[in-house]
DNA sequence: AAAGCGGGGCC
DNA sequence: GGCCCAGCTTT
């Protein structure tokens, strides 16, 4: 099977972005971008870069200005400490590496202001050091194409997905590697509305298989998305369909769906048809099931469901007080429901 | 391990 | 208007 790392190489060479600093090998150039780009989107960066080498076009002489002057320089773009961080670096090369910057990863990381992330973006881009990156681009990219429910932000999440990232580096070529998978975070791989639809890795995606690209990666910060089990019967007669109105304090209020049996974990038919809310249902006439579908999970904002359908016919069609009888045009939908009726053509 | 650090984009 | 994005240093 084709590497993960070649699918990657082959979309960055298509669909990669032209950026000054992809120019260059300067060292000084890109860890000058990559300072700039800690926090901070392509766009908003691109013309402080600019700005920064007209203005200090070697390491020198950004050692030589005054530090007001890059604080000055630096106007606008946020978390200053990386200004008077880069400054202080570019005066350590000066005074501790005569000028030259260094070029194993232990002496760029211990430079002030260079972090795990920008020592081995630098030493893998300039110096072809076996050093894969991990910034936010590339937690998502693993996290979904391995579907990982670690959090990213905890101590056992960022080793283990330290480990993954290095696995998975290209060796032979790991500057491009991993601009190749930092880029296709940014582009296709996107926190939201992430391109599914035309996305190379699509039939290795273990996420977008099971449904999960919404929810990966994983952070303890942020509230955590609660599971839910709906079991919904799509029970028609004839041309008839129920239908029941969801309620207020709940998702979806006001809209239309079958009626649902909720669970808190997976139910199979047989225990659902156990329920109260089965038997008062349907429990007085004769009904058939035809089949049963899982639907991959629904991701909303806080939710993740997990929705079966049960179709069932009756001979006659039960009355029930919270259910109306109707056809289906007309009436508003989730989005789930109207998957589940496009997806069976019903 | 957790807090502090800006500014911008998106819904 | 509120939520999300994110690497490094400090505590």
């Amino acid at each position: 099977m084709e590497p993960v790392s070649d699918i990657l190489l082959s979309w960055f060479a298509r669909e990669g972005r032209d950026l000054p600093w992809r120019r260059t090998r300067d060292p000084y150039r890109i860890w000058l971008s990559e300072v700039i780009l800690q926090q901070t989107r392509v766009a908003q960066g691109l013309e402080y870069y600019l700005r920064f080498t007209e203005r200090f076009p070697d390491i020198a002489a950004l050692a030589a200005a005054p530090e007001d002057e890059v604080l000055k320089l630096w106007q606008g773009l946020g978390y200053y400490s990386r200004a008077r961080n880069l400054h202080a670096a570019a005066r350590q090369v000066m005074s501790r590496f005569g000028g030259v910057f260094p070029a194993t990863y232990g002496e760029v990381r211990a430079l002030p202001g260079v972090g795990d992330y920008t020592a081995a973006a630098v030493c893998s881009i300039v110096y072809d050091a076996p050093c894969a990156v991990l910034d936010g681009n590339v937690y998502r990219v693993l996290a979904r194409l391995f579907d990982i429910g670690i959090p990213i932000d905890t101590t056992a999440g960022k080793r283990t997905f330290a480990e993954l990232a290095q696995l998975q580096l290209d060796t032979s070529r790991p500057g491009l590697y991993n601009q190749a998978i930092m880029d296709f975070g940014a582009l296709q791989c996107t926190p939201a509305q992430p391109r599914c639809g035309d996305c190379p890795l699509a039939g290795r995606c273990l996420a977008l298989a099971a449904g999960t690209v919404g929810v990966r990666p994983v952070k303890q910060g942020r509230a955590k998305v609660r599971d839910r089990w709906f079991n919904y019967l799509h029970v028609t007669c004839g041309g008839q369909t129920l239908l029941h109105r969801r309620g207020g304090g709940d998702i979806w209020q006001g809209l239309y769906e079958f009626p649902l049996i909720e669970t808190d974990k997976a139910a199979d038919f047989a225990e659902l048809a156990a329920t109260a809310a089965f038997r008062e249902l349907l429990g007085n006439g004769r009904w058939h099931l035809r089949r049963s579908v899982t639907m991959p999970g629904h991701q909303l904002s806080h939710q993740l469901l997990h929705a079966v359908f049960h179709r069932i016919e009756c001979d006659a069609m039960p009355a029930f007080p919270s259910v109306e009888t109707a056809a289906l045009g007309g009436y508003a939908l989730p989005r789930l429901i109207d998957r589940y009726l496009t997806k069976y053509q019903m």
